[in-house]
DNA sequence: CTGAAACATCAAGAACGATTGATGAAAAGG
DNA sequence: CCTTTTCATCAATCGTTCTTGATGTTTCAG
């Protein structure tokens, strides 16, 4: 998986979306479903603008999806993604343990 | 796990070690086992002191780990820190499945 | 000893990412 | 309409990270 250069750039993005404390505290909330801005706003304690700004960033790596319902914005993660990168955890994981 | 803060940094400082392309392309490489510099620099078309700078940050996320011998330093892939990851995501994607 | 090979570290600059406050856009209520 | 609410985008700033070339350190061979 790692001998394809898209590959590898993909990867990169996955993980730089989830290098982030604030994006990785959203992330967890999801886990309880989908929630909208406001909510999230209050919940992790952080700013409106910035809260945007890394939900961009998370939407941009295919992490998170968006849905409007009106004047609210709904996030939910994305199941799809997150089992891409387990898998490629899975395989590079087969692989140490083959030979260290 | 996502609750803890000690968690958050953790995992953040872990994604990020892999969130680069040239960290991810020696991790490529360290699959087939371990490595001494010289080598990867040959494999990867990478400076010296530029893959130095990079082994040290995988070193200092714990991926992976450096063995002396004689004049080479050889650096393999940790396994056990990559199990960490997985698990990781395997709790997320568990809860992003039961919600979304 | 001296020199060379392998690697780490340092310093300077370029590139990038995050935060903040202000402004913009869309939707809904009155 | 006009205002308010919700959210996105922008611009400025600041800190971090990456790259490069130079210098330092360790080890070994001659």
């Amino acid at each position: 998986m790692l001998e394809r250069p898209a590959d590898v750039t993909r990867l990169a993005r996955l993980f730089h979306a989830l290098s982030d404390e604030t994006r990785l505290r959203i992330v967890g909330k999801l886990l309880g479903g989908e929630m909208c801005v406001c909510n999230l706003t209050d919940a992790l304690d952080a700013g409106q603008s910035r809260l945007s700004f890394h939900l961009k960033a998370l939407k941009d790596a295919g992490l998170v999806s968006d849905r409007r319902e009106g004047r609210w914005v709904h996030y939910a993660l994305n199941p799809d993604v997150l089992q891409e990168i387990k898998n490629f955890i899975g395989s590079v994981r087969e692989g140490a343990a083959r030979c260290c």
